[in-house]
DNA sequence: TCAATTCCCACGAAAACCCATTGAATCCCG
DNA sequence: CGGGATTCAATGGGTTTTCGTGGGAATTGA
């Protein structure tokens, strides 16, 4: 598997009363290097309060990824049955939506609040795909490590002095 | 793993009003030979007070390293959450940024506050990796060898009499 | 018709780019 | 071997471009 183009680092955007976000520069970049979609897939993250993002391209690569684990643990009927589980969540429970040509998504409403992200939005780099959160929120998680939540706070500071 | 082309040397560069410093020649020249990019990767050394660089090829070999970990040692929630915060600090806790024709990069404020760089970057080569310190911590650290302590103040000495 | 969505433009700050200078290292050729 | 010429690295400064963001106009649809 392997891609070539990883998403790393992290800023903080504001979300505005229409509900519209910049997507960072540096994490469009890499979506327009792994294919020609200028589009991400927005899922709720499994372990944390946070959202899942990532191109359409690397959906398909997930999904290959699936089917390569059900065929490793096969033959127990639980593997199958989490299989498809773990299937609807990766695709159904998906909203795949469009930046326009300043790099700004509208964040759709359910996806919002799954995330429970308000008006600040942190976005995290996290090589195969990124995260959304809202700050708060990642300060509050006792399974964030704290040199990640020194660059939160960081990012914070840096915007509260403007 | 085993990469052909290692980090080798030091050097002292300004940084400048803007935030500018120039990346050694030296150090270019392998990163331009493990691969094609004109990039370097900056975090926080897990162990001193300096940053800790390199180019995105060892980024995405030392990314591939923890997908394999994941997919032998799998199924296990413990495996899991650590994988997930390890990839957070590899990728969310790093900044990429490129350097210019003149081989200069813009030293981002995160990082130069996490290493605390001031007017003046010491560059040190290691191999897979190399360092940037603010001189006057290296000098101060006790954990670093005296022998290197006095490159490090060959070096001031040199700047200084210009 | 009114609300909501999409499109378009505008602005300020920051970053990227370009050019110029200096000093050091290297080359070249007698 | 020496010394002038040349190249390259590091750095300073100015200009242009991009990015994130706000707001308004146009369009859609109930």
């Amino acid at each position: 598997m392997a891609l070539e183009h990883l998403f790393q680092g992290s800023a903080l955007n504001a979300v505005d009363a229409k509900g519209r976000v910049s997507i960072p520069a540096f994490l469009r970049g890499v979506i327009e290097r792994r294919g020609d979609a200028r589009t991400i897939v927005l899922a709720k993250h499994e372990a944390f309060a946070c959202l899942s993002a990532y191109d359409p391209a690397y959906a398909a690569l997930k999904h290959a990824k699936l089917e390569r684990l059900l065929e490793k643990g096969e033959t127990s009927p639980d593997a199958e049955l989490e299989y498809q589980q773990r299937n609807l969540m990766a695709f159904a429970a998906t909203e795949e939506v469009p930046y326009d040509s300043s790099g700004r998504i509208l964040m759709p409403p359910m996806m919002r609040r799954k995330g429970q992200i308000g008006e600040i939005a942190l976005f995290l780099g996290t090589g195969e795909t990124f995260q959304i959160w809202n700050p708060d929120l990642l300060l509050k998680d006792p399974r964030i490590p704290e040199d990640l939540k020194d660059i939160a706070r960081f990012r914070l500071e840096e915007r509260g002095q403007q």
